[in-house]
RNA sequence: GCGCCCAUAGCUCAGUUGGAUAGAGCAACGGACUUCUAAUCCGUAGGUCGAAGGUUCGAAUCCUUCUGGGCGUACCA
């Protein structure tokens, strides 16, 4: 039994016990920050003192006296304050603990409560019109955590990325690199006046005239244009792609707009939303009602031109998500989109879908700094620092880390001098070495013939370094279902500089390996347990667990 | 104007249904390696939780107003 189960139900028994049942009060248990304050506190007897008539000490008390409990689970209870009652688990309760851990291994802190329903995160999704910016690489660190922690408490996750491939932008796309292939080839040819100036324009021109020359000039320019525009978008999927692989984040599918297109996908929604009543037409184009879903304003499906607004695409990709089988979907966006939110849930709600199916989370913006400076970026200018230059300057684990430590609703300061900083500065490391430090000593043990085995005497461990151990380790449920579930996924990593604080201080007190046998088997099991609690939530976060560092 | 995000130590940030003396990391200062990794550990200092009201036994946390910063408010995507 999990001991918080144990806890509320030896103090339910004692409230029933006094007649306080009828109260109803729910018990909450709480971890005292102080350790002088137990290992576990509850509040019930301050929330008595309206039903029992008495002083919430007196009342504390009470129920303190008419508790039944194991004495190897719980070694003293004490009342404190003004009516805490403070619970100290005894230390059998730790050791035996070590060997759950070990039981469990890799599936620690799992759990199956998802009961393997389906959910889609739906993340980047950046345009393939240039190349991936900071804040793709935030959502992609955060959007790869969220999938990771939703298998982890049993969901079935899946990682999407909706590739816009269609439309006016890659025609801008198109036109911007055949002008810039055709001055490369001392031709005019006009850069539209909304296309893209970046440098990597240039580049794909200079690339494609490598690969077959000159022979699109002889092209009439829309041909041209539309093929340079599908030949660009290759490439920049490609890119993309790669940058992901290199990133560590798999997709399970890039979904293509461009196949919605195809199949008119557009059509059934129109038509759906039609039978329902949610559609009108006004100044030549097709309206949706979203205001009747709480949207500011009613919004374009069909411009008066005939052409389908990128919204009504959207819809029907968001569509296909629901046929697909999906029960919740989560949609990570930057916050240049929150305006967008009402709408799409509006259009999910008219569709019938129930409105708590679809989440939206908005991915606040990064801030890059070097030399403490903010760096100013402007698109306009193509002034743009890239995921990749990022990446290659500071490292994958680094800055993976970086951008899953803060709230993601937070906007992020983005330290590239401190990310790339290999030294105690730099938290990733912190954590990296406690990782690195106990592969270092199961591998002397290894070499002195000592190893973790079944049948460690585990009641050996009896220091306050490794009560408070074992005690930060099997927090790691518990946080993964919370991090899971709040999306507050930078309680992980924060909990994980937890461990990985208490795991030193206990080796800085304590020789593992030593001269008795029995007490270093005890403490080797200790020490594998860590590694198996870090290992997991290193895995979670994406990032390496090093031998040696 | 309206909407969203944010404001906690010098800096970057935690702070779990409202709970006990508001916590970490970095930076500063002082200590600890004859040892399984000193990328570590221990200690000191550092705060009007943006401001003002309110709710109550109790507020960084909930409510109202205000200030300051970021972003958004398209028949663009």
């Amino acid at each position: 039994m999990k001991i918080e189960n144990y806890l509320t139900k030896i103090l339910n028994d004692a409230l029933t016990h006094l007649n306080y049942g009828e109260a109803n009060i729910d018990i909450y248990l709480e971890r005292p920050k102080l350790e002088a304050h137990g290992d576990f506190s509850s509040n019930v007897a301050m929330l008595l003192p309206a039903f029992a008539k008495k002083a919430p000490r007196k009342i504390a008390e009470e129920i303190v006296e008419a508790l039944s409990y194991d004495p190897n689970i719980i070694e003293k209870v004490e009342i404190a304050g003004p009516g805490f009652i403070n619970f100290f688990l005894g230390m059998g309760y730790y050791q035996s603990s070590v060997k759950d851990i070990l039981d469990a291994g890799i599936e620690f802190g799992n759990s199956d409560w998802g009961a393997g329903r389906k959910i889609q995160v739906e993340f980047v999704s950046a345009n393939p019109t240039g190349p991936l910016n900071v804040v793709s690489a935030r959502a992609a660190a955060v959007g790869d955590v969220m999938v990771n922690l939703f298998n982890a408490v049993g969901f079935k996750g899946y990682r999407e990325f909706y590739v816009n491939d269609a439309g006016r932008q890659i025609r801008l796309l198109g036109e911007s690199v055949s002008a810039r292939y055709m001055e490369l080839l001392d031709k005019k040819e006009d850069l539209p006046e909304e296309g893209y100036h970046g440098e990597y324009v240039k580049d794909i021109a200079r690339e494609i005239i490598e690969q077959d020359g000159d022979k699109y000039v002889r092209l009439p320019i829309g041909d041209r244009q539309e093929q340079m525009g599908q030949i660009a978008l290759t490439k920049m999927l490609e890119s993309q792609r790669e940058m992901m692989d290199l990133y560590g984040v798999n997709f399970d599918n890039w979904y293509h707009e461009s196949e919605l297109r195809k199949q008119n996908a557009q059509e059934q929604v129109l038509q759906d939303l039609k039978e329902k009543g949610y559609i009108f037409e006004e100044e030549g184009a097709v309206w949706f009602k979203s205001t009747e879903f709480g949207d500011d304003k009613d919004r374009v499906l069909v411009t008066q031109d005939g052409n389908p607004t990128y919204f009504l695409i959207d819809i029907a990709y968001h569509k296909t998500k629901y046929d697909r089988g999906f029960e919740k979907l989560y949609d990570l966006w930057g916050p240049d989109h929150h305006g967008y939110i009402a709408r799409m849930s509006a259009a999910i709600q008219a569709m019938g879908y129930p409105g708590d199916s679809f989440q939206v989370e908005i991915i606040q913006q990064v801030n890059l700094l070097r030399s403490g400076e903010v760096i100013k970026m402007s698109k306009r200018a193509g002034k743009i620092i890239e995921m990749q230059e990022v990446i290659e300057e500071v490292g994958v684990d680094a800055a993976r880390f970086f951008f899953v430590n803060r709230k993601i609703t937070s906007h992020l300061d983005f330290d590239i001098d401190l990310a790339k900083k290999q030294s105690d500065e730099n938290p990733v490391y912190y954590l990296q070495y406690a990782h690195a430090r106990i592969c270092s000593i199961l591998n002397f043990a290894h070499e002195k013939g000592v190893d973790p085995d079944e049948d460690a005497r585990l009641d050996l461990l009896k220091e306050p370094e490794e009560k408070n151990l074992i005690a930060a380790l099997l927090q790691l449920p518990d946080t993964i279902s919370k991090a899971a579930t709040s999306l507050d996924i930078h309680i992980l990593p924060n909990y994980l500089h937890d461990v990985a604080s208490v795991f030193h201080r206990f080796y800085h007190y304590h020789k593992v390996v030593s001269d008795d046998v029995e007490l270093s088997k005890a403490r080797l099991a200790l020490v594998k347990a860590t590694q198996i609690v870090l290992a997991n939530g290193f895995g979670i976060l994406g990032i390496t667990a090093p031998e040696r560092m």
